[in-house]
DNA sequence: TTAATCACCTGAGGGC
DNA sequence: TGCCCTCAGGTGATTA
C-alpha cells in the first residue's frame, strides 16, 4: 500500500519521462475513484506541457501552466509509464497519452485513489492547505511534535498518523517508529517526554529515509513504476510480525487493533 | 477543538 | 471447487 516512500519511489520512476512532455490525450475508462474524476479533464489537459513533477503529502503534484493535476495513490493506486498501445488490465482506469506515443498508466483496484484538478494556487487546495509539515524537512522537530502533542489525550500512534500533524506517515511506518523509539503505540500523546519526542523524531525521519532508500515497501499492492517492488519489507521490525520473535529480545511480536488499524509492538522493548 | 466513527472498495485468505 | 465471511487500510466527512 503506497506510503510516503512509495509516493516518492513513484515521482522518481514518472519525473524523468514526463517533465517537459505534452500531453496529446487523456482515456478515462472508469471515473468512479475516491472523488469522480473531472468529466472535461481530457479537454483541460490535452496540448498541455507537463512542467514539472512534485509531492505533498502522499499527493503527486503535475504542474502544467494553467493549473495542476492532483494524483492519490490511495491504498492500492500504482503509476507505470508504457507503451500506448500496452495491453490494458483489469482497473487500468486512466491513460495520460504523451507525444512520444508513451503513456502514463493509473491502476487501482480499489479506487481510494484520486485525480483532481485545479487551476488555483495548490498549495491553497482544501486538501493540502492545512496538512501539517513534511517529516524530511527541518520545521518537523522534537519541539513542534512536543508543542504540538501537549494536552493531547488521543495515542501516540494516532498522534503521529494525523496528517494535520505530521504527513506521510501510514500505518507501516508509525508502527516501525515507534518500535525504533521503544514507545508503546496506546500511550497518550501528551504523557511522553520530550527526550521520548527526540527519538521518535528521530525513528521517524530514519524510517522514511531509508525506505525511500529501498524502493519503497511492497506488501500486497505496491509496485513501482517499473511494475517491480520495494524491498523495504525485508527490514520491517514489527509490522505484519505478530508473533514472532522480536529482533532485539526474541519475545513474541504482539498485535492490536486501534482505531481500526492494526498495531503491532514488542511489549518487552516498547512502553 | 478534539476524538471517535463511518464510508468508500476489492482482492486475498480462511473456513466450511 | 465454490461460496461466504473477514480483514486490510488512507483519509475526508460526519457526529458527539
Amino acid at each position: 500500500m503506497p506510503e510516503l516512500p512509495e509516493v516518492e519511489t513513484t515521482i522518481s520512476g514518472i519525473k524523468p519521462h514526463i517533465t517537459g512532455n505534452t500531453i496529446t490525450n487523456v482515456i478515462i475508462r472508469e471515473h468512479r475513484l475516491r472523488w469522480p474524476i473531472p468529466e472535461n479533464l481530457p479537454d483541460i489537459l490535452k496540448g498541455q506541457k507537463v512542467l514539472s513533477v512534485s509531492r505533498r503529502a502522499k499527493y503527486i503534484l503535475i504542474k502544467f501552466h494553467h493549473g495542476t493535476l492532483l494524483l492519490h495513490l490511495g491504498m492500492s493506486g500504482s503509476i507505470r509509464f508504457i507503451n500506448k498501445n500496452f495491453e490494458v488490465a483489469k482497473h487500468d482506469h486512466v491513460d495520460f497519452i504523451f507525444k512520444n506515443s508513451k503513456c502514463l498508466r493509473f491502476h487501482d483496484p480499489r479506487r481510494f485513489g484520486a485525480i483532481l484538478w485545479t487551476s488555483e494556487n495548490v498549495t491553497q487546495h482544501k486538501l493540502l492547505r492545512n496538512l501539517g509539515p513534511e517529516p524530511l524537512h527541518n520545521d518537523f522537530d522534537v519541539n513542534y511534535l512536543y508543542g504540538r502533542s501537549r494536552n493531547r489525550s488521543l495515542s501516540v500512534k494516532q498522534f503521529i498518523m494525523d496528517s494535520k500533524i505530521v504527513v506521510g506517515v501510514g500505518n507501516i511506518y508509525a508502527n516501525e517508529s515507534l518500535y525504533l523509539a521503544g514507545i508503546h503505540p496506546v500511550r497518550s500523546a501528551g504523557r511522553i517526554s520530550k527526550a521520548r519526542y527526540l527519538k521518535l523524531c528521530n525513528s521517524i525521519k530514519n524510517v522514511l529515509t531509508d525506505a525511500i532508500d529501498q524502493g519503497g515497501t511492497t506488501l500486497r499492492d505496491f509496485s513501482n513504476t517499473d511494475g517491480k517492488p520495494g524491498y523495504f519489507k525485508q527490514k520491517l521490525n514489527v509490522y505484519d510480525r505478530s508473533d514472532l520473535p522480536c529482533k532485539k529480545c526474541n519475545h513474541p511480536i504482539k498485535r492490536i487493533t486501534q482505531n481500526n488499524r492494526s498495531s503491532y509492538y514488542c511489549s518487552h522493548c516498547q512502553h
